[in-house]
DNA sequence: ACTAGCACTACTATTCTACGAGTGCTAATT
DNA sequence: AATTAGCACTCGTAGAATAGTAGTGCTAGT
């Protein structure tokens, strides 16, 4: 358990060091904090066997640790009013009545992105929520069409495709089965439908079905498991911990990763949750904030993603306006 | 006018060079041509006074300057054949029926961006060339809607649209106003259309027209002009000429703007066309190496961004066999 | 016309120095 | 018992000195 003062010193550390990346030394402490450089060396030393500073060699000053991060997030920080001018950046976006949901939510990130320097993500419903509502086929030329899916959360994909010797006809007909039999279907077992339901039928009753087929088995296993919209990765480029190439390149690899991604809202607390370094799963070092967020039949996570060294405070204020903004 | 030895002095220093970017000594050239360092010394400093060839420093070797490559494409380089390596990678794609032409197109992109380390990009045609062929509205819940815009040649936009008490049936009615009247119009000019062909039509017969007409508006007026697809952007963080930050900050926040990227295809030679650096109007460190491509009425732009100091005889050889591909 | 030879230049890597910001510990003070 | 002043010590950074090397331009001789 830590006593008061060395809360205090851990919260100036943390605070100090998230406005300047430079390990904080006694001086410095001392200085806000009544009583020697000596006692704050003595605290200091005892907040580094508990963990939570760390020294980044034998005589420097002392840097956050993951856990010091954490204890600070979890004990010491102090809820933040948004300040005005941030809020009134977001209200624009969502005071325009004329978009729809998921576009205010991308435009808010871009803004978010924009004033704080991190990176932002969206992640959308996935596939097994989403169920097919229609499908539709506009021929483009000789053999040539595009066939869009709709899912009933207005996912709405397309595809270009290219059937030799098919007739429209064939193709409408084939279409007309999927809108009748397939439709209200998760959208990941679309597939598996197609083939014992459609496939027997338009085995049948349709010339060149196995090409058919094939087209629009393709068109749905490729249909995109989760809509993922990463905004102002290049953000990262801006962050001192992430100056040399080979960092960069880590980094941006994992954001370019849906798989890694996907992991952020693997626990599904509704809450405002802050993820530190390796508890991220996604780099060691990154931190994530996310909450997840509802508003009748679209639903999904917002994260934002930035260095440990975080402007936690103002983070999570931002992340509370964005999802009370999206619920109502 | 370079003499003859003076040409291969600066083919193998180019080739050297891109092979390995240091500068280039007298001493290596005078392996490979058999005459004495000292002569080559010479030559190094005629070819230098004819602006082909620069110092990185008083007594450094050679690297070739803006001109220097610029010779070495027009006069020294010699049409090399695909490697057979190279080839059987991009025949797998092409060979692949089922899939449209332009996702065959974007598939070939990544590949080629795999194996040389450069980004690729698609410029596809621009909208005052793509028609409107029809437009889908399909609801979604309450005062919620997808539009969804398709073109002739295949281009499909949707968007998510909120309408307020407004009822389906003016919608539809709205839809099959554009659908009889518009279909045919060139994309960017659609939007003065509704104008003076919808709006009083809809301003008599329909409640709430002016928002019915806002919201259409919007979404013609958002349909981007033009597909761009960046492929591969990342790889310039393997360029060793692009390690620091700064620059490739700089080089990213090119590639992402559209009407740069726009001015690969301004000039509308069909051949493939090599620009170097300052050449390049992107950024006076890149190498542009574009071609146009057309195949019934898919048609557009490739190009491969790389380095000044690019593989110029592999990168020519491939978008050759990409155009050759393409185009039948 | 070519080349051997040489003085010269500038980058690179290494070492040395001085400096300063920080530490831990001890002993004195409150 | 808690605090603090004082001090020796550590380590990173910055700058200067050094030596080595890969290259140059030039001159003079083949």
């Amino acid at each position: 358990m830590l006593t008061d003062r060395q809360c205090k010193i851990l919260k100036l550390i943390v605070e100090k060091y998230i406005k300047d990346p430079v390990p904080v030394g006694s001086k410095t402490i001392s200085k806000t904090l009544k009583c020697s450089s000596a006692t704050v060396r003595n605290e200091m030393m005892a907040l580094e066997e508990s963990g939570l500073l760390e020294k980044t060699h034998t005589s420097s000053g002392r840097v956050p640790s993951e856990e010091g991060y954490r204890y600070y997030v979890d004990h010491l920080m102090e809820p933040k009013k948004m300040s005005g001018e941030d809020m009134l950046k977001l209200q624009t976006v969502f005071h325009n009545q004329q978009l729809a949901l998921s576009d205010v939510i991308v435009k808010s990130l871009q803004v978010i992105s924009d004033m704080t320097n991190y990176t932002t993500v969206v992640l959308g419903s996935t596939s097994h929520e989403n169920l097919l509502k229609q499908i539709e086929v506009v021929p483009i030329d000789e053999g040539s069409m595009i066939v869009i899916v709709i899912t009933d959360r207005g996912h709405v994909e397309h595809k270009n495709i290219r059937l030799q010797d098919v007739s429209m006809d064939d193709v409408k007909k084939t279409v007309n089965l999927i809108n009748n039999l397939i439709v209200g279907t998760p959208i990941d077992e679309v597939s598996t439908k197609l083939e014992y339901e459609i496939k027997p039928i338009i085995g049948k009753y349709v010339k060149q079905h196995e090409q058919l087929y094939n087209a629009f088995y393709h068109v749905f296993s490729d249909f995109t498991n989760q809509e993922i919209n990463v905004v102002g990765k290049n953000k990262f480029l801006k962050q001192p911990e992430f100056s040399t190439v080979d960092k960069i390149q880590n980094v941006f690899n994992k954001l370019e990763n849906p798989e890694l991604l996907h992991k952020i809202e693997e626990d599904d607390d509704n809450n405002i949750k802050v993820y530190i370094g390796s508890e991220s799963k996604i780099d060691d070092d990154v931190t994530v904030i996310k909450t997840r967020f509802k508003n009748g039949n679209t639903e999904g996570t917002l994260a934002i993603i930035g260095p440990k060294r975080m402007e936690y405070d103002r983070v999570v204020s931002m992340l509370e306006y964005m999802k009370e903004n999206i619920e109502r």
